[in-house]
Order: structure tokens, then sequence, then C-alpha cells
DNA sequence: AAGGCTGAAAAATCAGATCTTTGGCCGCAT
DNA sequence: ATGCGGCCAAAGATCTGATTTTTCAGCCTT
């Protein structure tokens, strides 16, 4: 599966995934002050590891640390809300269907463009792998089988995110694969996978290998947006 | 101005600050380690304070930590490209080119998106703050400040953004800010703003009014399209 | 009521000791 | 010679107690 780690290792690394999880999730309303000399006792380690964690979550935005104060949780306006690992923890908390539901509207944004910029910078090997993952959809599309489809289906926006030659877009495979995985393990879509579906990422791959802009960015919105009605109900 | 710290305070923070725009700028290369006692003497500060910086850096994916080994150096595929402070120091380093090319291709994804979304979601606060932007661009663009010119468009931006309705969205206020700001500061703008642009601007003012999504779409695609071929030449 | 002073609280920093992990070396068996 | 296992020392990780600095809050003056 995903296998991402996201957690540091060392006692900090637990502190911080915690914490998080409590203050993204809640746990904490925002503006509620920790000691730190508290959370030394609640975790049971010393002022080091909990300075370290609050450091950490302090340049996620999601506390502050003022003297004289202690640390204050911080409003949801304040993250950042790109950072992997709050978009995990959002994930797994209660936010989950508004952080799924953020994530597709940005990936209607993203995707396309991705796909219009992979049209033109996408290696051989890159059109391959693209075509490969369409296959592999195809199969496991037919025969139902959604782990498999789920795996072949973030192969493919992946290797066309990747394919842009945009760092950034890049960088946003972890989140839309994260989507990907949400959607198919939270029951957000259907039972067996539209052939429509499978066809435009077919018509992407093609657009791509092409070189045809124009195509691949139409055929990619025609997924996204696809996907995000199924997803969110006739909400455009 | 955008009155952005983003450097927290403290010793740990200018620590952090100075070691981040080294990396980011290539003055580390990746792969490359460093101890953390040579940090020490190098900024003159005690261990807590490396640590925590270190801390930091890791959590943005800029280095890992090893026992045994040091600190190494991550290669630029780990780091965090959304981070904020990433965003900034690539920005006054050297990669200032590549880092405007990948925001202005991600804001061509995203604005349209999100002028869509604000056209169902904005209040009618928003509205007005849309058409005030406007029309302080139009006064300032025809006198020629461009200050204040880039005052209003970040104006029009940020309220657009935030009035999509959505979080993640919203999160990338800043850093449209940072693109506007760059691109005027560089000179990446010509001297009078054209004025097919703040049309355009006016038009998505008034689709978000009447709620109609499509054509603040479509505008507002003008706009970033139009930015990106200012921008970096006739890259389509 | 406005403004400035003062004391104490709490984080920030420092520094020294100790713990834990781990890469590399050495020796043994094959 | 080669490969495996255990030992050692290096370097980060953690703990801790002392000290410094900042800043909130109450008090006092005008």
């Amino acid at each position: 599966m995903a296998d991402n780690d996201l957690t540091s290792p060392g006692l900090h690394g637990s502190v911080l995934d915690e914490l998080g999880a409590l203050i993204t999730s809640g746990g904490f309303a925002a503006g509620q002050v920790l000691r730190i000399e508290q959370l030394e006792t609640r975790f049971g380690v010393s002022r080091s590891v909990i300075r370290e964690a609050i450091r950490v979550l302090e340049s996620m935005g999601l506390v502050t640390s003022r003297r004289r104060v202690g640390v204050t949780v911080a409003p949801r306006t304040a993250w950042n809300l790109f950072d992997p690992r709050i978009i995990r923890w959002r994930l797994d908390g209660d936010d989950r269907d508004e952080q799924l539901r953020s994530l597709s509207e940005l990936r209607r944004g993203v995707e396309p463009v991705a796909a219009a910029l992979a049209a033109r910078h996408a290696t051989p090997e890159q059109c391959g792998a693209l075509t490969g993952a369409v296959m592999q959809m195809a199969v496991h599309g037919r025969s139902g089988d959604l782990e498999a489809y789920l795996v072949a289906d973030i192969q493919f926006h992946r290797t066309l995110l990747e394919a842009s030659g945009n760092e950034m877009l890049g960088a946003l495979t972890e989140v839309v694969a994260e989507v990907l995985t949400g959607r198919t393990h939270h029951h957000l879509m259907p039972a067996r996978p539209k052939p429509e579906a499978i066809r435009w990422h077919a018509e992407v791959a093609q657009a791509v290998q092409s070189g045809d802009a124009e195509a691949a960015e139409r055929a990619m919105r025609d997924i996204v947006e696809e996907a995000t009605r199924a997803m969110l109900g006739d909400d455009q």
C-alpha cells in the first residue's frame, strides 16, 4: 500500500504524532494553552523531547509558543494545510469528509494543468508507464478488484504528476494518492469503476504520448470532475 | 505590505533560517553531513537550540538525522516544497526563476477553480472587497504606481481564494502573494499593467457577484494565462 | 482613566552527565 | 578467501538542574 511512514523515529516523534492528532482532531480547542511541564508529565518524557515536538508543531502552524503564557493551540486558519502530516491526521480523524472535499477541489484544478504539462514534457518511459497503468486499470476494473484498481490508478496519477516536469505538482503526488485511497476505502466510489473513467484515462495517456496538451487537459478534467461528482454528490 | 514574518523568534529561529537558506540554495550539497557539535560552535549556541532547528528542518524534509552518522542534507525530492518557508528561501535564492515558474503553473490550475467556487460561496462582503480591489487596481494601474497596484492585486486574489470556501485553496493565499510580489519586484511584468488584465479582474468580480461560476472560471483563466505568458515568455 | 513601573511566572537557553543506537572492525568458522 | 556474529567507540538522544530573558498582570502615579 502507500508505505508512508511520516512518523519520525524517537520519542519526540511519538509525542509529535499524538499531539498533532489531538490538535487537528479538535481534542484541544484553539486558544487552549498547554504548559510544557504539564506535557512533560503527561507523556513521561523530559523537556527537551517536548520542546522539540512543540517546535515542529509550531513550524506547522498548529501552536504558538510564548513566554509567560505557554503553548497556545492555534486556530485552523493558521495551520499549514499542505503539510503531509496534517493531511494525514485530518484524514484519520473527524475532519475526513471536509479534507477529502478540499483535496478533490484542489485536484480539479491541479491535475488538468499537470496533464497539459505532461503532454509537453513526458519522457517515453513515462508514456509507457501511463499506458501500462491504464491497462492495469482496465483489467482490474472489469474484474472488480478495487484494491488492484486503486494501485494502478495511483500509479497513473503519480506518473502523470511527475511527468509534468513541475516540482510542486510532483510534490502533490502523495496528496493525490491519499485522496484516491481514501475514497476507495471509505466506499465513496462505485463498486465497479465506470467504463468512461477508464476510457478517459486512456485518452489522457494517448494525448500525452502524442503531445496534445489540450486534449490531455480536457480528458483529465473529465476524470477529476467525474470523480468529484461521484464522491460529493452532484455538487458540480 | 505583506507583513509576513515567517521567522520564529528566538535563537533557534535564526539558526533555522540560516541553515534553511543555505540548504535550499545549495550551499550545502545533498548528502553532505553536518555534525551537531560543529554547528554548535559555528553558530555559538547550545545543543538544544541546534537540535530544535534540526528537528524543524527534518520535518520540512530538508535533512535527515541518524545516530552515529550525523545530520544529512536531503535531496531536493524529499523537500516539502509547499512549506511557505522553503518557498520563501527559494525565492530569495538562486532558485528564484524555477520557483516562480512552478508557482505560476500551479496558479494556472488553482485560481480558476477557486474563482468558480467563489462564485457559489462568496459572501456579499467578499463581493464588495473584490470590486473594491478591482477599482484600486484600475486607479493605480492608470497612474502607473506599481506598488499600490500590487497591493490591490494581492487583495483581490486573497479575497478570491478565501471566498472559495475551500481551506486548502485559501491556504495558498500566501503563495500567490509571493508570486505577485516576486514578479513585480523582479520586473517580470510590464511597466504599466495591461488594460485587459484589469478588465478580466473586473469580469471575475462581476461573475462572482452574479454567481456565474463558468464565467468566473473563464475570466480567471485568462488572467493567469496572461500572467504566465508575460512572465515566462510565450510558453503557451 | 491613561500611562508607566515592578514582580513573578513561564518559556528559552545553557551545559554537563548519561543512555542508546549503530556503522565499522576484528576474529572465528566455513 | 568469504561470510557471519559479536564488540567497540562514535555520535546523536535524552535527562536534568541552573540561569537568563521575556512579558503578562497588578499596582501605582498623575
